[in-house]
DNA sequence: ATTTGTGAACCCGTTCACAGCG
DNA sequence: CGCTGTGAACGGGTTCACAAAT
């Protein structure tokens, strides 16, 4: 192990960061917008703000895929458009299994923005035998004995699974044995996996509970400690607002309890 | 997020670092398992594992919220499960409308991680006529018309879009106007809220696309663990250790086209 | 005159490694 | 000893501000 003296300036680097792929998908769909109404360029003001980030980032985001803008003009929307997608692979058809066809299964395959952009629905999957053969959003369901085949068969490269908590690492493993590198993950566990492939979750309740530590905080510690006055609300300025039922303890007062376990 | 610029200078310890919050979820529910199986201490090793990050994380984590930690043992689980669960605020009841009854916002209602954390399901609510008075989940959806009455109320502050994207917006504005201040978004649109009001979101076709990416360059290139290998052209297989790798097949069908290098 | 593209400064988060305490 | 708690080093990402290009 070198410790930590060499550096690695990586010349060259062909690597886009990871901040900034995340955000490509947010510019093609802006992009993909503008191209519908035909318009023919934009700046990067303009595209930022429909992208919801600002004009700096978006600038240093396309530098990494090379300059593909005009100076003094801004940037062309379909050019723009090809080359984000292709940069994200959506040039080709990826096809995706589903895995746990329950209310959210179910809701996922007759999701519009699935099919819309290079994913294709290739199966839906259970494990209840009740659930094969029927059609769900169009698609009949296979039973997971298949599952190995089906991915096989179809070349499947990114699963998502949708199914309980407690049989989703299994799911997981059966999808990577069988090829599958790509796994996103609905259901409320941490997925391993070996090295080499891609798990990315979606997770309903650590969204809420994130928005509920801030909206905590609003309640508790608020009413103008900002002082940063730059901007003019167009709607009603947001007044805190309590949790229902319990008093809950009020706020903090700028304070740390120092508790000792007991 | 809707804050920028200038935010808080952190006046006190009371800054939990945004990375830090959005792990506390993971802890919590890796905690809550051991709780389950009254499991009485943790070193942070363990349950840095059982949450899927490392141990040195998990106690620069700890150590924002406090010393909870007893030296040379570990953490009291049930002790930690009541501190970070008060610090996200999940000791009160945050009262949550579902705005958009379709696939998604029924999978929704009827997710069991939901309702068992503190959140509850205040209402769901939708503009087709068609659907009002009908239970869903157990829960009869109300008219988008009743909006404003329903969250000011029952005292709603968190609210979850599940609209179409085209009237997302439009349902965001009404939202923030009766009092809701943080926004669960699963549109694809860019929401604009006025500051103060938190939005976080969750995209299915995003998480798509940036698999899609990955997936694309492993196709290509080596997943640069460490090591310059800049003239390796050769197309190294992943080859998932562990049971049964079948080797490296992957993309969709035929060959994924090589990324053009500068 | 505009607007891109980008070095450099800055900020935030992660990792390291060890001091401190049981 | 083992394990936590944390300063310090490190690295990635964002923002700034301006030079370069049209």
């Amino acid at each position: 192990m070198a410790t930590g003296r060499t550096h690695r300036p990586a010349t060259r680097s062909r690597g886009i960061p990871e901040a900034t792929v995340a955000r490509l998908p947010l510019y093609l769909r802006a992009l993909t917008a503008l191209s519908e109404r035909s318009v023919p360029t934009v700046s990067s003001e303009e595209l930022a703000a429909a992208a919801g980030v600002n004009s700096a980032k978006l600038r240093k985001d396309f530098s990494y895929l090379g300059s593909y803008g005009t100076r003094g003009v801004g940037y062309d929307v379909e050019y723009l458009v090809y080359q984000i997608s292709r940069e994200l692979g959506l040039t080709q058809d990826w096809p995706v299994v589903i895995v746990g066809i329950g209310n959210l299964g179910a809701a996922l395959a007759g999701y519009g923005g699935f099919a819309s952009r290079g994913f294709r629905v290739a199966a839906l999957i259970d494990a209840d035998p009740a659930m094969t053969g029927r059609p769900v959003a169009g698609i009949p369901v296979q039973h997971s004995d298949d599952l190995e085949r089906i991915i096989e068969q179809d070349g499947v490269s990114i699963g998502v699974i949708a199914t309980p908590a407690g049989v989703a690492q299994q799911v997981c493993d059966r999808l990577v044995a069988a090829g599958v590198t790509s796994i996103l993950n609905f259901a409320p566990t941490v997925l391993s996996v070996p090295d080499g492939v891609d798990v990315r979750k979606v997770d309903l309740s650590i969204e809420l509970q994130i928005l509920a530590f801030h909206e905590q905080r609003k309640a508790g510690e608020d009413t103008g400690a900002d002082g940063d006055a730059e901007h003019t609300p167009a709607v009603v300025p947001p007044a805190p607002r309590g949790p229902a039922g319990t008093g809950g303890r009020k706020g903090p007062d700028g304070d740390v309890p120092a508790v000792m376990p007991a």
